[in-house]
DNA sequence: TACCGTTATATTTTAGAATATATAACGAAA
DNA sequence: TTTCGTTATATATTCTAAAATATAACGGTA
């Protein structure tokens, strides 16, 4: 058996929601994995190094996702200055202009994630059946 | 016994986190209430309702978090327009000038967004330690 | 009636973020 | 050596969200 949580929702008020059509509401939130405070790993490095991963280009990876090269490097550059190792390898120059990779720990710390949302996707549809009581 | 909830976070791969110094690592996140898939209720409206609550006054509210009494008045009518019953009830005009105060359900759902951020914070408590092994 | 501080609303101004634009360097291959 | 598309970087411009400012209405009280 899975191991379990000992956090528990006792149950809400029975008026508490009243006020409110049930079944439009819901609790919902964000994620992400902080270095000393600051953000470091969330959806939008999720989706960058993906499709850098599927581009072998980080400027390609910035026009699908309507991003500005810029940007994109920002964030790019921000996750190689925190990690010990860089998770973006880049290259310039060569026939084809150049192009980035992923390291094998940006694509670890990538299917992480994803299995950490899940978890709390389970805590959130948890909690919100239990606001529809 | 309180009840436990079924989702459970496997061990990470024991080399994931090596290029990151462990203990500055952890995971957070931001929580909010929905209604029709737009954000409602969250860490904002519940501090601006407190201090609605505590002073009296939207206007003296929107000081005390350094906030402008316009985006102040946007949060409450917003709040107002999306409740079946407003969560805070507003005057104008007398001796001093008006003023405002919350409803019970205002209140209530402000104690019961602290409840659902605590078991969120024990949920983010248990991964960041998972991830710190 | 005059006064008060608030709610309610519109308009103007400011500040910051995002984008757009430009340019240099890179290096493999023809 | 020239060509190519990319990385890397700086600068300029545009957009947008926030704040600042202004003003009317409100209704108890003196």
């Amino acid at each position: 058996m899975s191991p379990t949580r000992k956090t528990a929702a006792p149950p809400s008020s029975p008026d508490l929601w009243e006020f409110l059509p049930l079944t439009e509401v819901a609790a919902n939130g964000s994620l992400w994995i902080e270095h000393q405070g600051q953000r470091f790993f969330g959806p939008g490095p999720v989706q960058l190094l993906e499709l850098i991963d599927e581009t072998g280009s980080i400027n390609q990876a910035a026009k699908k996702m309507d991003m500005s090269y810029k940007k994109a490097w920002g964030i790019v550059n921000n996750l190689n200055a925190t990690a010990l190792r860089p998770m973006v390898i880049t290259a310039t120059g060569g026939q084809k202009g150049g192009g980035s990779t992923i390291s094998a720990e940006a694509k670890a710390l990538i299917i992480y994630y994803r299995e950490l949302r899940a978890r709390f996707n389970q805590f959130l549809e948890t909690e919100t059946i239990r606001i529809r009581k």
